[in-house]
DNA sequence: CCTCCATATGTTATTTTATAACGTGCACAC
DNA sequence: GTGTGCACGTTATAAAATAACATATGGAGG
C-alpha cells in the first residue's frame, strides 16, 4: 500500500536498512549524528511519503524535540547534504532516500492525484541534456528530475470500466 | 551576454518571435490573450532571466497594471499552461519559453552562482526514466528536469589560472 | 585546568512564495 | 435583457524558508 515503486514493501525493513546506512556513513565521515537529525531522518522513513518542513516540524514539536521552523530546516538540510533524503521541489517536501546504499542521482515519479513519490533512477547527464550542457559548455554538478503523472493505483481508480 | 544557452543573441528578435508566436496560438486556440498577460509575457522575454513572481508584481505595479499578488499569479498560471513561460521550480522562478514554435520537453541548465538559465531539451520520458516508469505502472505527463552546475562565464571566472 | 574554537541547537522575528475567498465588470449567447 | 463565463480587483491569510543573534557542548592546545 506504499509507494516505494508504488508497491507494498516491508517499512521496517527498510527503515532499519536506511537508519544502519546513515549511522555508518556518518561514523565513517565523522559527522554528527544528533539525536534531532535522527529522529527526523526516523519520522521520514516510518511515514515513507513526501512530507513538508512545518508537518516534520509538528512532529518534533508533539515530542519535545524543537519547535521553530529552523530545526526542522537545518535538520533536512543536513539529511539532504548527506543523501540521507531528498527534496522534492515540485512538492516543496522532502523524502527519505530508498537507496541509501547506491550512490545515486534520483529521479522521482510523482502522483499529481494522490502525491505518492516514487524513487528512481535516471542518468540525465548522459544522454540528450548531458550533450546539451557540454555544448553550452555548461558543468553540470547535480540533477532534478521529476515526473508528475498518475501513479497505477490512481489509473486504476480513474478507469472503473473494467 | 544574456543567457539563451549561455550565448549572446538579439533580443528584439527572439521576443517579436516569441510575442508573434504567442499571438497566434491565442488566435488560433481562441485564447484570451488581455494586456496583463501580454504584459508578463513582455517583462519576462525583456529580461530574459528566471523572475521571482514579486518582481514581476513589482514591474506591473510600477505601470499601473495590478498590485495584488493574485493578478501576476493568474497571468503567469495562463502562461506556463499555454508553454508559453515556464516555471523553475528550483528557484520558485518564471522564465519566458526560448523555444516557442517546438513541442518540446523543455529542460533548464541553471548555474548555482549567477542563478542564469538556459532552457534546452530533453526527452527524459524515453531512456531509463521512461522504463523505470512503465515498470512502475506509472503514466508520465510531464517531466521536470533541472540541472544545477556552473555556466561557462562562471566556470571562467571561478579559474583565473590560464 | 582553562580558554578558545567549532559545531549544534534555541529563539525571535521576518521575508518570500503562494492561494483562498469573494466581489466587480464585461462580452457574448440565448 | 439577462444569465453565464471569464478575467480582473481586493482583502486576507496560508505556507515555506531564512536572517540574525543567543546559548550550550565538546574537543584541541596552551
Amino acid at each position: 500500500m506504499d509507494p516505494l515503486g508504488f508497491a507494498p514493501h516491508d517499512h521496517r525493513d527498510c527503515k532499519r536498512a536506511a537508519m544502519a546506512a546513515a549511522e555508518a556513513h556518518c561514523a565513517r565521515h565523522g559527522l554528527n549524528f544528533t539525536p534531532v537529525r535522527r529522529r527526523v531522518l526516523e519520522i521520514l522513513l516510518e511515514e515513507h511519503r513526501a512530507m513538508g518542513a512545518y508537518e516534520i516540524l509538528d512532529k518534533l514539536r508533539e515530542e519535545g524535540l524543537g519547535s521553530q521552523p529552523p530545526v526542522a530546516y537545518r535538520a533536512l538540510d543536513f539529511l539532504v547534504t548527506n543523501r540521507f533524503a531528498h527534496k522534492i521541489e515540485r512538492l516543496n517536501a522532502f523524502i527519505a532516500c530508498a537507496h541509501p546504499d547506491a550512490a545515486h542521482t534520483p529521479a522521482f515519479l510523482i502522483c499529481r492525484v494522490c502525491n505518492a513519490v516514487a524513487e528512481t533512477h535516471a542518468a540525465p547527464a548522459r544522454g540528450m541534456l548531458g550533450a546539451a550542457a557540454e555544448a553550452a559548455g555548461f558543468e553540470i554538478e547535480q540533477a532534478v528530475v521529476e515526473a508528475v503523472g498518475r501513479c497505477p493505483r490512481c489509473r486504476a481508480e480513474a478507469a472503473p470500466c473494467h
